[in-house]
DNA sequence: CGAGTTCGTTACGGAACCGTACTAGTTTAG
DNA sequence: CTAAACTAGTACGGTTCCGTAACGAACTCG
């Protein structure tokens, strides 16, 4: 499967994808929370507050504050370190997967439609 | 050139040009503003506001708020429409050019890493 | 032990954004 | 010529997010 973006197929993707996510009144998470979010999906365990202030180049508090939004949309989970208690790991969720997955799907088909 | 991506391949896309986005400390424009600017900017002029609100389904002030913030990044422009002077059309700028170019390499490359 | 370090969270003042409702200017219709 | 329709912008109250600085809890090690 080739992937093969040219610029401005890129940018007509990108226009579409946003368009899209911005219509559907959804929740509308922040560049940031969509990031955090991915990074907690797509890398393996165990992920930290600080850890993952480190990844995405953000202050502590930015970390904390994008786990309490997406923590009461349940999208993801805390949970106290029992090794470390001093560390919190986040945690992924049954909702949060299937976003992930319907954004992966969406992505993927507005891609597919375009080439002319 | 195909285009197919993988659901995972998109997922991956999708978190690393966010990644980059969240780091560049750059402007950091929410996504209504990039959707409104590639609107603009992949789209035949003219650009009302009104017609604008309604293409992405958002009301009024939204744009006129977007405007306000994006016109003092110079990435875009306001003029008041010699026809009929209640519109205004919304106009692209070199600075605004030259972001939109930046960011379709950028997506480019970011899908170009994969596959070879 | 106890001082020092590391962790996540909270406090605080400020900035940005939202939606509804209203205003001011322009055009159109009767 | 006046009243209605339509445009963009503004006002307002409320919510959310930010960055810096502090805080309490938990661990480390001399």
């Amino acid at each position: 499967m080739s992937v093969g973006l040219t610029p401005e197929q890129a940018l007509r993707l990108w226009h579409d994808v946003n368009l899209t996510m911005v219509r559907d009144d959804k929740p509308d998470l922040s560049a940031r929370q969509v990031t955090l979010l991915l990074t907690v999906y797509l890398q393996a365990p165990p992920h930290t507050v600080r850890g993952l202030a480190a990844k995405l180049g953000v202050s502590k508090p930015v970390i904390t504050r994008a786990l309490d939004a997406m923590g009461k949309l349940d999208l993801v989970n805390r949970r106290r370190d029992a090794n470390d208690r001093r560390n919190v790991l986040v945690q992924r969720t049954v909702t949060g997967s299937l976003y992930v997955e319907y954004l992966a799907d969406m992505i993927s088909e507005r891609a597919g439609g375009l080439p002319k």
